[in-house]
DNA sequence: TTGAAAGCGCTACCAG
DNA sequence: CTGGTAGCGCTTTCAA
């Protein structure tokens, strides 16, 4: 009742290990009969290949493993959509490893958990430096994607100069200005993404000598979004102001709040997110636009590139924003239309 | 210039390579002598273990292999977070597969990709008869999560009971019933789940001698929402009317657009989802709600179970529905205070 | 076209 | 406490 092997499958059809070997990975120069009495071997037996043995012999996996921060948003969607989309040719697959909270994160970096029996690493939103403190637990190509390190493979996104950006176009507006910024718990980074945002746009206020009116914090979900802009209603503000959101799903999350309180976003007050998303587009929010698929795609040629070896010298690239502006930022209302 | 072995290891340390191991595994009696030189060898020749040949030494490879369609909602994210929860205790880590697209899926059929380097497969939203013509390609534990099937362990929610309670929620209003199914494309099917809430609905309509007076179809995603209310626009129908969605993030985004065009739900129209997430919640919208985090939770013991053998019946938990009344489909409309 | 056998890297067993 | 060795299941020589 154990498993059955290639030596289990190989007697019952009456032929060598080998031949089961190569009916398996359709070798040619098989002879129809014994591919016959093998494949119905394996079909009476229930034959399934083990795949750490076949791993082991053959030094690959087939996998892909991509370690990122959560899953649950667009942003990541479409992301890892293009990684795929640029691997599968080569058929490898990914596998991903959500780092959902702490908890998780704490188990990969002491318990040295190796999990991902894959041919690389992609790791995505972070920072190596913090995932491990020491050198990497893996010895296979290594690439970073919407992150970046001196030591290794990258493909991100020009961050500081999106921060910059978007502080420009807000300061243009000549409004109070309200930061609604990412927030830092214990055990919950933010990604060092939204650190770069971050500093580009306090380094552009504080060059114009500009202080916001009020931080916000919230964690990096649409939904705290939301309780972020109940505490500004809750602040005792007017409009107008400008709302300068750190991601298009905080954002959107602040201005649905904001709404219910009879606050329009391009009429009563002014508001700009950060990624280019979809839904932005949707709800004539601007943003300062990222190219997220491009950069998914860089990140698979950049991948492949290693796997074939074919990689002396380091690869990084980084995708410069662009600003999509809509009306959620017309300039009418500075002029005073309220 | 290979990558170093237990072996190298052994022989840079002066040591056997059975102790090599021990250090590796945290063995007790083992001289300090001993491990502090096999340590120092390691990390001077950047030594990482094979996570083919151990798994293929113990039979386990500390991972669980997840199949679902996508990633990009919260309804997923809650899910697995859950599950992941439930396991992590036992050390299990879960590797997640979207099948994001035909094309991947296609792959997974034919080419007989058998990438899951795990202990056990959790399918979600899938029939395992979708995905596989035949026999699982897998002879290790299976569990079915958001999906049912006679032949497997599943944990599922009780979708035609949600479906008919929608409805009946849905007549009891007596407005001109509006429903926003999902699309079927070729090589894009919904889930399982969603057609058999569609069967509840339509049961609890036909029942009733009710006809949707239109019914739109839009892709699982909530930015499709938003193109099936453009067309229920563009059909130039009036407001009172009740909007009857297959999932709470179709309904969100449909309400979204008709809020452009001056509707508001609760106001002008009723709008009923199904999920109970929180947007949903924050939104004021109604919702027939299922127990998400319950689920994953229990997917997690059934797969514990299987996985630790003591599970030799057939493990079938089934979810009911419970509503979830907002503002959205409040009564008062029906009474004309239009 | 086929079979026998070596060996991938690791851990468990058995001596010492 | 430690080292030698067998063997997990597979694929790939090498000979036939």
């Amino acid at each position: 009742m154990t498993k059955p092997s290639v030596l289990d499958v190989a007697r019952s059809a009456g032929v060598g290990a080998s031949t089961v070997s190569r009916v398996l990975n359709n070798h040619p120069h098989i002879s129809e009969s014994a591919k016959a009495r093998v494949l119905a071997a394996v079909e009476e037996l229930g034959y399934t290949p083990n795949l750490s043995a076949r791993s082991l012999r053959s030094g690959q996996t087939g996998a892909i493993s991509v370690l990122l921060p959560m899953t649950g948003t667009a942003f990541y969607e479409t992301l890892l959509s293009a990684v795929q989309a640029g691997l599968e040719v080569h058929d490898y697959d990914l596998a991903l490893f959500p780092l959902l909270g702490e908890r998780r994160f704490r188990r990969f970096r002491e318990s040295g958990a190796l999990l991902y029996h894959a041919d690389a690493l992609l790791i995505v939103s972070q920072s190596p430096d913090q995932l491990y403190a020491g050198r990497l637990p893996f010895n296979k190509p290594v690439v970073l994607l919407d992150a970046h390190h001196p030591h290794h493979h990258s493909i991100s996104f020009d961050n500081p100069a999106a921060g910059r950006m978007a502080a420009e176009l807000a300061l243009s507006r000549r409004l109070p200005l309200v930061l609604l910024d990412v927030a830092e718990g214990p055990g919950d980074w933010p990604s060092p993404a939204f650190l770069e945002r971050r500093g580009g746009v306090l380094e552009t206020l504080s060059r114009r000598g500009v202080t916001p009116i009020q931080t916000l914090h919230a964690h990096t979900s649409p939904n705290y979004g939301r309780e972020a802009a109940q505490q500004l209603i809750a602040s005792g503000i007017r409009p107008p102001f400008f709302l300068l959101a750190l991601s298009d799903d905080l954002a959107l999350g602040a201005s649905r709040q904001l709404l219910e309180a009879g606050w329009q976003a391009g009429r009563d007050y002014l508001l700009l997110g950060f990624d280019g998303s979809l839904e932005a587009a949707q709800a004539g929010m601007s943003s300062v636009a990222q190219p997220v698929s491009q950069m998914g795609g860089a990140a698979a040629e950049t991948l492949l590139a290693a796997l074939g070896g074919g990689l002396s010298t380091l690869t990084q690239r980084v995708f410069a924003p662009s600003l999509q502006e809509r009306a959620s930022t017309a300039a009418s209302l500075v002029l005073g239309s309220r």
